[in-house]
DNA sequence: TCCCATACTGACTTATAAGTAAGTAACTAT
DNA sequence: ATAGTTACTTACTTATAAGTCAGTATGGGA
């Protein structure tokens, strides 16, 4: 044994991810990340002390992911409509093909039970998330892409509101549900 | 002891109300209803056999409730507008008052973790609530309240959508969030 | 007054959770 | 060659979960 492969942190995140964004800090447990994987418990301990910190992993990891991205969309001079249409087929992507929900849900729906730590990274991603979003509302009604009549921050919450029922509608009432509403939320930006 | 009390029931129904809502299925076990209420595991169990009977109760109370009002508001011929914001004053009342989240979201997140039972009732609790904001859209259109451009079924999807989001988004960036959500609903129906 | 259903308690089982400590195989630098 | 570091395994502890079952106190009805 003990091959060392430097890759079994990465898939231990990798699962951790799919874990934590499909049934929330609650609904899994490490046998659920080692059994699959092959490995034991002590395994992931190594990698990650406390089951606290591989899921603040798992949120720094996301928050990196759509940091490098949303720059990236920033930087090549996207338009508002552009980065918006981005982000859609990201949260798309995530319910239909990962079956996954925003961490920000998770963390959410299981607040009371989480330890500080999480509940801390998680608001740090919520605020700079909708801090995005409200640039991009911002950018797009200057450009004369998107129209709404409200304060850019609260068209942005309202969005990203709609896409995290959106993943939850879509477990209950079928795939389609996801379609639909980025329809409607495009529509409802006068698109 | 064993002072019959027929409300033992419902002090217990009560509280699972709170948890499950509150923390959804993974996030409390029987402990935090009978250590509080001064009872034994074993007396839940008396009452509900399992911990799926119970939250089964939970989501049929919520749709119980749910189906009663809104066939008072019909029944009284409430216009769309004001069965919007029947529904609106309950769903903000929840979120703030009751810190509690729509059954739907709880099981939607926990999906894979759960009895198929939960599944079933939350399905049939979606499609019935979905139909009902449906009618109530077409109602709302037809007499010239509210103003969209797409399927009424696409449109209630959405609004579902956003206030499930919005009882989220507010547990991690504060209440405020939830009026200025169920702002932009009004916003986006012309209101 | 005895009986029986109701509404529990007490004591238990079985399963599973996170976390820990000591030991070990393999690679790495000296 | 060997000492140290990395990446684990084995075996364990402690806590908590859902659920079971036999027993018991209480009040109502024949």
């Amino acid at each position: 044994m003990a091959t060392p492969r430097t890759s079994t942190r990465e898939h231990i995140l990798k699962r951790a991810t799919m874990l934590f964004q499909g049934r929330g800090y609650n609904g899994f447990s490490f046998k659920d990340i080692s059994v699959p994987m092959g490995i034991k418990n002590a395994a992931i301990h190594y990698h990650f002390s406390t089951k606290s910190d591989l899921c603040s992993a798992v949120i720094e990891r996301y928050r990196d992911l759509l940091k490098s991205e949303t720059s990236n969309f920033m930087k090549h001079g996207g338009s508002a409509r552009f980065q918006l249409e981005a982000y859609l087929a990201f949260i798309r992507h995530e319910i239909l093909d990962a079956r996954c929900m925003c961490p920000l849900t998770n963390v959410a729906v299981a607040m009371d039970t989480l330890p500080d730590e999480i509940r801390a990274r998680a608001t740090t991603l919520a605020r700079e998330l909708l801090a995005y979003l409200t640039r991009v509302m911002e950018l797009g009604r200057e450009q004369g892409e998107f129209q709404f009549n409200c304060a850019a921050e609260q068209k942005a919450l309202s969005v990203k509101a709609t896409l995290q029922g959106a993943g939850q509608l879509a477990r209950l009432m079928g795939p389609q549900v996801v379609d639909q509403v980025i329809d409607q939320i495009r529509c409802d930006l006068g698109l």
